[in-house]
This record gives structure tokens, sequence and C-alpha cells, in this order.
RNA sequence: GGCGAUAUCGUCUAAAGGUUAGGACGGAGCCCUCUCAAGGCUCAAAUCCGGGUUCGAGUCCCGGUAUCGCUACCA
């Protein structure tokens, strides 16, 4: 038995809706995987339920994925594309008794199942739906419904007897008996083939070596395990990762808020602390680091660090971990995300990319202490790139109530003005000589004129803040604010 | 209902039978301070319950409970 070197693993997204965190983190898993392995990753869309596909969002799911980073070494293949083998392998399994047709219609059945869902709570001992009666049909049956043209399934003959074993690398060693795996389809009626039998015919055919997947596959990789047997095929590892929950422990849906990662992406998280937050949901380097960068996720990580706890999507630490790689990326790391920021609220400036790369820079480092998304760049922060700000209500509550301040405030206008060097400690000394000269404490003035000039509170120191503003924006400001403060 | 998995601070986790059960987020407080952050320091906060095994159990075994998953011609 010849085996890759190197792992193949794959993440196999249906395109059933957009790229939530919880597929997000398998397919993160499989590429830390592949990437500390050396192996590959490979992208595979399982596009089989023409009923639930939704074509278009094949390019979300791919753009999410690119946003993250998660980059793919072969494919994207398509299930649809690949409907032949499922047949052929359907075929192949009829002929050597391991599947049959069967002639149940598909609306008996769902009928079937939802009784036994809405079983009353007082006598909720419904009966197991019984095992497939079509399994038993004599040859002459089947030839007379094979001849009136009667629709058919092919189901899998379960074995009655025995169990079935297979290794989980995170779940340890699992053994389930037979007798409680059902006559599951293969092939519907419709000639497509259902998840079952896709997912192993392409695992096969993929050479894939590691199938790294949600906790939700757990039960149904005996029936897989089942099916490799009976295509003659060595069954690959498994490694079956915990849930993601929202905060009230159920699975995590969108009733919780944003679960796609385009929102995440366009509310202004960094795809690297993002990354990182996710790498941590599930899994851990076996200490107490958590400020992993990506070349470090991808050193340290393991099948064996992964945990078997469901785990709950914490936003407030997620923001933690944004704050953080906002505070420690080196600058030009940043920069191009600020950009792309200000790019799609329409404050971008070309000059700031030219002559004025070194101001932006400097600014940009001025201002990130106190972000804790990219979004906060052009909110926020907003008046630093733009003229056209508002000034917060409650900033203005809170440090415009003073009555002497339009008069105060009119006169550091002109004091400024006046100033023939504008630097800090020059800025510093004309407020406070001012201050002391009329009288007011420098705080009162150093905190009215921090709303007048970028409509905030929450801002950089004062006199830094006036320095990357220039000298005839704040004096404009600081006059304009007079208007404002008499309103 | 059946089958299975899981169970450490509110949350994410560490502790490969022996620690005052550690760290991080969040919370509280202090320092710093021109605002808001950041940063530093301090505090509160956990082994689901009950039985075993053992000199010794968060760790191993059994039972209970809770939660989650599967039980589809969804994936």
């Amino acid at each position: 038995m010849t085996l890759d070197p190197k792992p193949r693993v794959r993440f196999a997204p249906s395109p059933t809706g957009y790229l939530h965190v919880g597929g997000a983190r398998t397919a993160l898993f499989n590429w830390l995987f592949a990437r500390h392995e050396g192996g590959t990753f490979i992208l595979r869309i399982e596009d089989t339920d023409v009923e639930r596909n939704r074509p278009e969002l094949v390019e979300g799911i791919l753009e999410g994925l690119r946003w993250l980073g998660v980059e793919w070494d072969e494919g994207p293949y398509f299930q649809s594309q690949r409907l032949e083998m499922y047949r052929a392998a359907a075929e192949k399994l009829l002929k050597s008794g391991a599947a049959f047709p069967c002639y149940c219609s598909a609306v008996q059945y769902t009928g079937a199942d939802a009784a036994v869902e809405e079983g009353e709570e007082g006598e909720g001992k419904v009966a197991r739906s019984a095992p497939c009666p079509c399994r038993e049909l004599t040859p002459a049956k089947r030839e007379s419904k094979m001849r009136e043209g009667a629709p058919y399934a092919i189901r899998f003959a379960a074995p009655r007897a025995g169990a079935t074993h297979f290794e989980d690398a995170v779940f340890g060693p699992r053994e389930v008996q037979n007798g409680e795996i059902e006559d599951f389809v293969l092939l519907r009626s419709s000639g497509l083939p259902t998840y079952q039998l896709s997912v192993v015919v392409d695992d096969i055919d993929m050479r894939i070596s590691h199938i790294i997947r949600g906790a939700d596959h757990l039960s149904n990789t005996p029936k897989q395990v089942l099916l490799y047997h009976a295509l003659a095929a060595p069954p690959p590892i498994f490694a079956h990762v915990p849930l993601i929950l929202g905060p009230d422990r159920t699975r995590l849906s969108k009733r919780h808020g944003a679960t796609s990662v385009g929102l995440y992406a366009q509310e202004g998280f960094l795809p690297e602390a993002f990354r990182n937050f996710l790498a941590l949901l599930g899994w851990s380097a076996g200490n107490d680091e958590e400020f992993l960068r990506t070349s470090e996720l991808i050193s340290r990580f393991s099948l064996s660090g992964v945990s078997r706890t469901n785990g709950i999507f914490d936003r407030t630490k997620l923001e933690w971990f944004n704050s953080q790689y906002l505070q420690k990326l080196p600058i030009e790391d940043l920069l191009p995300y600020v950009k792309a920021e200000l790019q799609r609220s329409g404050l971008w400036q070309s000059s700031w990319d030219n002559e004025q790369r070194e101001w932006f820079a400097h600014t940009v480092d001025l201002l990130r202490p106190r972000t804790r998304l990219l979004s906060d760049f052009s909110t926020w922060a907003r008046a630093f790139f733009s003229d056209d700000f508002d000034y917060d209500a409650d900033a203005r509550a809170k440090f415009w109530k003073d009555a002497k301040l339009p008069e105060l405030l009119a006169k550091l206008a002109d004091a400024l003005d006046a100033l023939p060097e504008w630097n800090h400690d020059a800025c510093d000394h004309a407020l406070r000589t001012l201050a002391a000269a009329e009288g007011a404490k420098a705080g009162l003035l150093i905190n009215a004129t921090r709303v007048a000039i970028v409509g905030r509170a929450v801002a950089p120191p004062l006199f830094e803040t006036m320095l990357v503003l220039g000298k005839s924006r704040v004096v404009s400001r600081l006059r304009r604010a007079l208007t404002a403060l008499a309103a």
C-alpha cells in the first residue's frame, strides 16, 4: 500500500449560505494542518442538493476564504461536475451486492419521520422506522419493478451484525454496532448522489489522508467507513473538531448576530487577528500563549491540541485580539488596511500615498492605540482625515458647558493664529498662558478644544492632535466651533 | 424515544494521579493622565453531582444530571 508521503486535506463547503465562522474555522484548521505538515489543501464545493443550492453563493465563500488568507492548493472542484463518478460507484456497489434499489417513495419517508419527531410526550415511544423492505425484494419482484420503470433510489445494505471502528485523531478510537446503522441512501431517485456517497467517492479519488471536519459528522462517520470498505479503499484518518456555539449554547446561527466572515471583514477586523482568534477557539498550543501570528500558528498547530468541547463564540475576545493586532502590527503592515478602510468610506486621498505618506503613517500611529476596529479610523477618527465631521453629543454635553468657553476659544484661535512656529511646545505654551491669564483651568480649555477640533472626547493628546491637523485647520475649526457652541 | 459525545472561573483554556488549580477575555479597584484608550499593579471568579479505585483524583472506573450531535432521497 502506497500512501502520499505528505498529507492531503480538504475543506468542502456546500453553497447553501455564506461562509460562516464555523466553516471558516474548519477551513483554517485544515489549512494550518496542511501548512504545518507541508501537505496539500484542497477546496471542494459540495453542490449536490439542487433544492438548496445557490451557485451565486460560491464566489462569496471563495472571497471569504481569500480574506481569511486560507489559500487552497487544488480546486475548487465542484461535485455537480463529477456526477458520473458517483453513479459509477453506486452501480459498482449495486453489482457487488453492497447496495440495493429502493422503491419506497420519498414522500412516504419524510411523512413517517415527521410523525416520529412530533411524537407526543405522553406516549413518546414511537417505534424506530423499520429497515427498508426493498432490501428483501425477490429478484422477480425487482425485475417487474424495473420493467414498470418505477423510480428508485439506491440504498446501502448496511451489515446487520458486527461492529465498525475507526480512529479519530481528536476523539480517539471509535466503535459502533452495525445494527445501529440504517440502510442509508447513496443515490437519490433523481440520479444525484447523497452526501454520504459523494463525500466518500471524492475523498478516495482525491486521495485525502486526513478528514478534518465538524463534530456534527462524527455520528455519520461509521457509514462512510463502511463505504470505504465496500469500495475497497483504506479509510483516512478522521479528526472531528468541536462545534462553535452562540452565547446561549445553541449552534451558532444568524440569531446570534454576525456569523458570516464577510461581515467581520466589513466591520473592520484584521484577517490575521480573526485567524488568531479562530485558531484558539477549539485549539490550544498547550500553554499560555495567545498572541500567535500566523507563522507561529502554522509551526505550532497539531491535531493533538484540538479540544473535544464545543466552544462559545466570544465576540468581545475577538475584538480584543483585533485591538492587539492594531497595536502590535508594524505600521507598514497596518497602513494598507487603513487605506482600504478609508477608501471604502470615501475619505481616502491619493496624496497620502505620495508626498504626505509620512504624515499619514504618523497620524495612523497616533490614532491606533485607541482603536479596536479598522472602521474606527473612519468613524470616530474621521476628523483626522476629513473636514466634514460633526460634534459628538455626549462630548459637547460634557466639555462644552462652561459659559466662558466661547470667549476663551475665540481668544485661543487668535493666539494660535499668531504663533510664528507650529510645534508641540508652542501650542502647549500658548494655551496654558491663555488659561492662566483668563483664570481658567488648562484642562477645561484643553478638553473643550479637543471637541472643537475633532468633534469627540476620544482622541490623542491635544497638542499631538494639533500638530497632525496643522495650524490652519486648527484655527479655522476653532472658529467654526464658535457657531456650533452658540447653537 | 434510540445511539453517541462532552463536562475546570461568566467565556476561551492550562494543569500528560502529587501545584496555594495557572493564564487570557470580560468585571471591580488602583497607578498613569488634558479626554479616551493603551500600559502597569491588585482583587473577585471554576474542577456538574454521587459513589468507587488509590497513600493521594480535576485527571482513572461506574451511576446520575446537563448540554450538544446524529437518528433526511440536507450537508
